[in-house]
Order: structure tokens, then C-alpha cells, then sequence
DNA sequence: CGCATCCAATACACCGATGTATCCGATACA
DNA sequence: TGTATCGGATACATCGGTGTATTGGATGCG
């Protein structure tokens, strides 16, 4: 459908991919309408279908575009954190800065989750996405341990995965009981903690 | 809608529930059709509407039912469980004995608490279902320090929080990479270590 | 400034799912 | 065994979303 590229295309895509955000997080992929998405966005279908084939397309391209912004700041946080400070602040640190509150992102990447585990198509590009985040994450890891004069006990890519896991399933509790269980304890909590615990004297 | 009762009713809502698990499952909730559910199990949609308001109706009493079975598998589990077993193995047979691969109950509920997260009448009913599992974990953990010796230097009901989002975060990134990443890997590595962890001498 | 291409708007045809109203066989109970 | 109620099947009306074909205005380019 996109087949020449003049300025405003791209434009119409963004604010496309943004409704999208919106609807999708308030509404849930499969119940949204396309024609919801284009209101929201300000336009009628006839815009839709002249930049995305379907919702599905719709939906890869809203994934592809939030998931690499993600990674994106989680590499420019990488240089930022204080490596003097506590471990448990420089957690905090990494997993609140990925997405401040943002409860859409967790929707929607969620939903695309379950898509995945569905469609092995959207398996492989979540499982890339997933890769590029734990490289971003390991090297802050690896520094920090060198920092304290430790060595992981396991695999630094390891680590990484409990991390998320840690966020993720955090998350989930989280904005189920958004006032008895506010975002983010888990990791402060126990990130640290479960840092050490696999942790050995440097040799 | 239900009205009086007599004996097969509770045999076609059973029917219908199975079926209901299976497609939603394989289709998600919302995409998933009213006829598609009936045609699994049998029946026409006049028994749908004869048992079940609506889907959502379905799908709240798809999850009550299930929900309170992971409970009560918890709970047995709770009293087999060879308290002279290393940690990491008594973690694993919790983990691994409430639902030995069910990749359906992983969707449904995960796909409930997106919707709870939307709507605040789910939310409470999967709080309380929450609630009732950790209540079911927290005597084994007390238990597991008890026998070590050991005190939690941070509440139970913290712990379990602890364990349910490393399985659930976990199981989202086995479903996604069956092959290279086994599903029960991060409770097994790391449950055990870092619940000792946040331990500390018993006074 | 004029022409060609692009892009979003409009109009239309189609389909599939929902829910309800009705019917008839099955089941409980006296 | 007769009868009243129950439970599932059938038939029907309706609605909302999808996708395509076409139009007219905007945009880039010589």
C-alpha cells in the first residue's frame, strides 16, 4: 500500500502508531477498532489503509517502534547510572528509567507477549527485542560486579532475564493492586539481594 | 439464564468452561467466538445463552473455577512436600506441581490480568484470588525457614510475591523460547538463593 | 506555474457475530 | 404415568466492522 514517500507519510504513520498506543492499552488489540484508532488520530479509514495492510501490521510496526525505543534508553541510561551508589539504587535506577509509569507500554507489550507465544512469527521478533534489552543490560551488570570486586556465578545473560522477569511479574501485581502493592518493590526490594546471593570473590 | 436446577446443567456449564479454555487459549479471549466455544463442546448457542449471560460472564467463571483449583492443588501440595529436601528442590516441586505445563492457564490468566488491570471489578476478584494463593505459600515458606533455622528478615507474604513473579515472568520468556529457555529455569536457579537471601539468624 | 503523482476522504458491498424469541424433547416429581 | 417445568435447538432480526474502489485535494518537481 505505501508505495512512493512524500514528508506528510511518515507524519500520518506516527500519529497512527500513537492512537494506536492509546487504543490498544485502554481497549485491548483484538477489541479496538481500526476506525476507533483513526478517530483518536484524526483521520478517517481511508488514511489507515492507505499506510497498513491491517491491525495486525499495525500492530507489529506500534511493537517494532516502542520496543526499539526501549532498548534505546535503556543504553543511553547505561552511561549514565552512578556506579558509586548502592546497588539497590542503581536497580531502581535502571528499571525506573525504561518507562516511568508506563502502565501502556505494559499492556501492550504484554499483549504482544501472548500473541508471541501464539504466532511463531511474532515469537522470533519478540525474542530479538528481547535480546537487544538483556545486551543492553549485561555490560551495566558485568560493571558493577567488577566495581565491588565480585563475579557473577552464573551467566551475566542469565542475571538479566531474572531482572525482567522480576519487573515484568512485578508489574502485573502491581497495576492489579496499584495501591497495596506500588510499581517497582519487588525490584528494589530483592534486586540487590539476588545479586549478591549468586555472587563470588573475584579471582 | 439460570434459573431452577436439575442435573445435566452443571454438566454442559462444565462442557462449555472446557471448551472455553481450549479456545481461548488458542484464539484469545476476544477474538474468540461465542459459536466457536459451542461448536468445541457440542452444542448449539442456545445453550450457551441458556447457561452464560454473555462471554464475559464465561470468562469470569472460566477463571474462578480454575483460579480456585491452582489454589487447592497449592494447598494439598503444601502438605507432601519433603521438608528435608534442599530448598531449591522443595521450590520446585511448588512450582512445578500447580500446573505441570499449562501453557493454557498461562494465556487465560495472563489475559485476565490484563483485563483486570482495565477493569476494576476484575481486579478485585483476581486480588482476592492473588491473596489466596500466597496464603497457601506462606506456611511452606515459614515452614522451610523454621526447619533451616532461619528467620525472614522481610514478610512472607512479600516472599510469595516474590516467587509468583519469578514464575510468571519466567514462564513469559519460556513460552516465547521454548527451546532455549526451559520453562522452571530462574525459580530453580535463583528461588532458593534468594530466599536465603533475605534470611537471618533465628533469635 | 502547470503537470504528474501521491495521499487521505468518501461511498459502497459484504460478512460474520450477537442476542432474542420460539419450539420441542428431556427430566423431575407427584 | 401424566404433567409442568427445564434445557438445549432452531430461526430470525440486527448491527458493526472490514476492505475495496473511486474521488478530489495536496504536494513535489520541472
Amino acid at each position: 500500500m505505501p508505495r512512493g514517500l512524500t514528508r506528510r507519510r511518515p507524519e500520518t504513520r506516527a500519529r497512527l502508531l500513537d492512537a494506536a498506543l492509546d487504543t490498544f492499552a485502554e481497549t485491548g488489540f483484538q477489541a479496538a477498532t481500526i476506525e476507533q484508532i483513526c478517530e483518536r488520530a484524526g483521520f478517517t479509514r481511508g488514511a489507515f489503509y492507505s499506510n497498513f495492510a491491517n491491525k495486525d501490521e499495525l500492530f507489529y510496526a506500534l511493537f517494532e517502534r516502542n520496543a526499539a525505543r526501549v532498548v534505546e534508553r535503556m543504553e543511553s541510561v547505561a552511561a549514565q547510572v552512578d556506579g558509586d551508589l548502592p546497588w539497590s539504587r542503581q536497580i531502581a535506577e535502571l528499571t525506573s528509567s525504561v518507562g516511568p509509569d508506563d502502565r501502556r507500554w505494559f499492556l501492550i507489550s504484554t499483549e504482544f507477549t501472548l500473541h508471541a507465544i501464539r504466532n511463531p512469527a511474532a515469537a522470533v521478533v519478540l525474542a530479538d527485542h528481547d535480546a537487544k534489552l538483556r545486551a543492553a543490560i549485561v555490560p551495566i551488570l558485568r560493571d558493577m560486579y567488577d566495581r565491588a570486586g565480585l563475579a557473577p556465578a552464573v551467566e551475566l545473560d542469565l542475571i538479566a532475564r531474572l531482572l525482567i522477569a522480576l519487573r515484568e511479574g512485578g508489574m502485573a501485581q502491581s497495576y492489579v493492586e496499584p495501591a497495596r502493592f506500588p510499581a517497582g518493590q519487588l525490584e528494589r526490594i530483592f534486586g540487590a539481594a539476588v545479586m549478591r546471593s549468586v555472587a563470588e570473590p573475584r579471582p
